[in-house]
DNA sequence: ACATAATAGTTCAAACATGAACATTAAGCA
DNA sequence: TGCTTAATGTTCATGTTTGAACTATTATGT
């Protein structure tokens, strides 16, 4: 009955997987400080980020993809919105819904920011084989993937 | 000049780093609700973790494992040595250290947390050969080296 | 030895995320 | 139609995380 030969650090997807959770934190918080200078945190380059991707998001929509929820999103914009970098115009069809738009500046301030994001995943990733590098993007969606059942 | 042709969506390291960002943020969350029929958050399971591989740990040392601020463990331990999950003693040569260790109590549920986290990886990385699940934790841990610098 | 630096931990206020309860609007169905 | 159910977004109370200022203790340098 050896407890120790059971325990998770002797088995290697969990060793492994800590490498990626620690991977993750470190670079979050490297790109808070980069993001600083900008007066942006992380979250909110998101929100940037999935605007610029998908103009015309509900903030339901903007929450799913960001794995939020609906308040956090309600808290998130106001302070955009009021630096104009977003616009927020309801929906005609569905008076429910508000309608998400980056303006102007907010492109121009996501631009900025995306070099400074740009900069340091290419400095992290540049360890790795681009097929090492696609190898594990696939394996991170397929992850995702099964989580989402769970 | 086509703007689109530099955007980050374009580059295979972006894509595949947001993946890696977006698995570890499912995990998390999925592993915060399993957690919850034993009262124990991730952060404090990573407390008990950490007091479990490295007893005698003082919280400076404690908040660099965890990568967080000292103030964030002297807010978060207090909860746990209330329930008696652990237990805080001076250092006798420095006055000024706190070494930290585990109770029976912590470590029975300690194992207990570790069953369901360990599950959840399993489940997680049940997709990847351990060749590739090997490859990732390696280059997990050179970006986390590589970003330690920056 | 003594003044200065650095270190460990705490406190506090502010920022942030979360989930439940709520109002408004839309959809489904009898 | 009218009633019930679902969806969108907001509000609010709670708990968490953070960084700066603070106390107490140890190290360093002259």
């Amino acid at each position: 009955m050896n407890i120790k030969q059971e325990l998770p650090w002797d088995n290697p997807r969990f060793r492994n997987w800590v490498a990626v959770a620690r991977a993750c934190h470190v670079l979050e918080r490297t790109l808070a400080t980069k993001l600083a200078p900008l007066d942006l945190k992380p979250a909110q380059l998101d929100v940037l980020m999935n605007l610029y991707r998908h103009p015309g998001m509900s903030q339901h929509d903007l929450a799913r993809r960001l794995l939020v929820g609906r308040s956090n999103i309600t808290m998130l914009l106001p302070q955009l919105e009021a630096r104009g970098l977003l616009r927020r115009e309801g929906d005609e069809k569905d008076k429910r819904v508000l309608r998400l738009n980056l303006t102007e500046a907010g492109e121009a301030l996501l631009m900025r920011a995306l070099k400074v994001h740009m900069a340091l995943i290419e400095k992290a990733m540049s360890q790795s084989t681009p097929e090492q590098c696609d190898m594990i993007g696939e394996q991170m969606r397929k992850i995702a993937d099964v989580l989402k059942e769970a």
